[in-house]
Formats: C-alpha cells, sequence, structure tokens
DNA sequence: GACTTTGGTCAGAGTCACTGACTAGTTTAG
DNA sequence: CTAAACTAGTCAGTGACTCTGACCAAAGTC
C-alpha cells in the first residue's frame, strides 16, 4: 500500500534493529537465559570491563537514577552483576559484571555475528561495508557519549 | 575506550534511531502534543487512512491485542482517535485518526525531514542514498510485514 | 567550616504489557 | 442449516518499567 522509499529514515533503521534485538532474546533465552528482561539487559550492556557506576550507567541508558539502581537490584538478585565499593569514592560503587553475564555475552555476541552474516549474505559486501560507515559517521552527530 | 567499529551493527542502527525519535517527541510537545506517550505513538503511526482494526494494530506494533486496546483507548480520550464501526464486519471497529492526530503528525514529519536533512548533510547525497539503500534492502529479511 | 555538587537510596504512583478467560459476530464442514 | 471452529474485541488481574520528589552521605569549593 505504501511504497518502500516513503519509509523514513527512522523506521527504516529501527525494523532491523528490532530484528537482531528479537533474535538474540530468543537465543538466550533458548540456552536458559531466561530470567533477564530487555530492560535490564539494555542497563547490563552498558557495565564496562572494570565496572561502571549507577549514575553513569542511567545516563547512558537514558533512565533515572533510580530505575537503573532497581533494575541493577534485580540483575545482581539473579547472579548477573555485583556491586564493589569505588576505591576512589567512598559515596559510589562500582556494578560489575558476574561471571554469569559474561557467558550471556558470549551467547549474544554469537548470534550478533550471526546476524551479521546473514544481513552480509543479503546485502553484499561492498553494501554492508558502505551501510556500517555511514551508521559510525552518524554516530558523530547522533551519540551523545561517541 | 572502545574502537568505533567494534560496535554491532544493532547498536549503530538504535543510536540514530533513539535520535530521531528523541528529537521528533521534543517537537511535539513544544506544540502542546504532550498528552501522548511514546507506546501510544507507536501504536498510532501504523493507523491507516481509512482506519486499521484493533488486532492489526496490535499486531503491527508487537504487543497483544489487549495492550493495544488500551493505548487506543487513552489516545481516544485524549482526541486523537475515534473508532467507527466497520461496514464490512460486525464484530470489528475502525480505529481512525482524529484531525488532532493528522496535526501532529504533520509536526511529526516536518521534524523527520529537518533531521534527515542535517543527517544527509552530515553524510553527504552519496552516503545517505547507500544508507536507505542498503536499510530497505535489509528490510526485506527482517520486516515481517514489508 | 558552611555551601554546593555528586552518588545513591527510599517511598509512592502511573504507565506499559502480558496471560487467561470471556462475549459476540463470522465462516466453514457436514 | 446447524454445529464447530475461528476471529474481533473486552474484562480482570498481575508483573515490569519508569517517573517525581524527598532524602542521606561523601567530595569538592571558597
Amino acid at each position: 500500500m505504501v511504497a518502500e522509499s516513503e519509509l523514513n529514515t527512522g523506521v527504516l533503521l529501527f525494523l532491523p534493529y528490532r530484528a537482531l534485538e528479537n533474535r538474540v532474546f530468543a537465543a538466550l533465552a533458548e540456552s536458559g537465559f531466561d530470567d533477564f528482561t530487555p530492560a535490564q539487559a539494555r542497563v547490563m550492556q552498558r557495565i564496562g570491563p572494570d565496572g561502571t557506576r549507577l549514575t553513569e550507567l542511567a545516563e547512558q541508558a537514558q533512565v533515572t537514577k533510580q530505575t537503573a539502581g532497581f533494575l541493577v537490584d534485580q540483575l545482581e538478585k539473579a547472579g548477573y552483576v555485583r556491586r564493589v565499593p569505588d576505591p576512589t569514592d567512598r559515596r559510589a560503587r562500582l556494578v560489575c559484571l558476574a561471571d554469569k553475564a559474561r557467558a550471556a555475552k558470549e551467547t549474544a555476541d554469537l548470534v550478533v555475528a550471526e546476524v551479521e552474516q546473514e544481513w552480509e549474505e543479503h546485502l553484499g559486501k561492498r553494501r554492508t561495508k558502505q551501510l556500517r560507515e555511514a551508521l559510525t559517521l552518524l554516530r558523530e552527530i547522533t551519540d551523545p557519549w561517541a
């Protein structure tokens, strides 16, 4: 009914993003990682290798400190993260990934690679490269934490 | 800390999408359309010019009928949509856009065009074309309603 | 040492989304 | 043509997500 090219770029970006996310969650659930939610995952993704402060997670995930705290609480209960004192600031604590989270991340990374492979097969090598190039460039003006 | 190119394509897709969405919502709110939520907007977006059935909206927005019904209720109360009987099926009703929604859509479209213009300025004409081309192609394997 | 900023929590409320169970028209098989 | 199967939509209940506002404690500033 609507011509393909009429869709705005936002929708065009969102469609494959959601497809990828759905695939990853399905695979994770199949591997037994079914005890966390998308919202929790979005926070977990942002945790750096040396741990990250709650406030920083909140900013990057674009939620309030309270929300981030709530999600981290649940992740902690489920055994995906630990909170350790920040040696440089006694007010703060660092949220760190636990082994369980690293295992889940491995599974997720595998699926992402798989889907990216499928996309490349569909688009061809040249267009895939162009796509990533354009998106990376776009990040400069759309990602506050670039 | 992390090299740009290390980011997976999913994140790369999501970043500009969210940037665009944020811009649109900010502009809408500024124009007085601050009485609906992102979830409601996602449903409203899917309503066709001649109205669309609730069940169809639910499928396309990837939520249950109940959720879609809830969101449409709120949109109806806020005056964005009307429900009219479906002449071809007495069980069904068509959810139609009201004038208020059309006005909001106009504002939104303007902002989308503006942002797309900015993106094109940053990327250049060639890369923009390549981006849209790749995304449109990708839609074939990622959009169930393509 | 008082003042401001920053990291984080607690309490309460509203929104979003789901499952399950149900009513009421529509379509289909015998 | 009637019973069974399907489809459109609603109601009730629950859990998940997110927000605002108030607050405490440690750092940093003057």
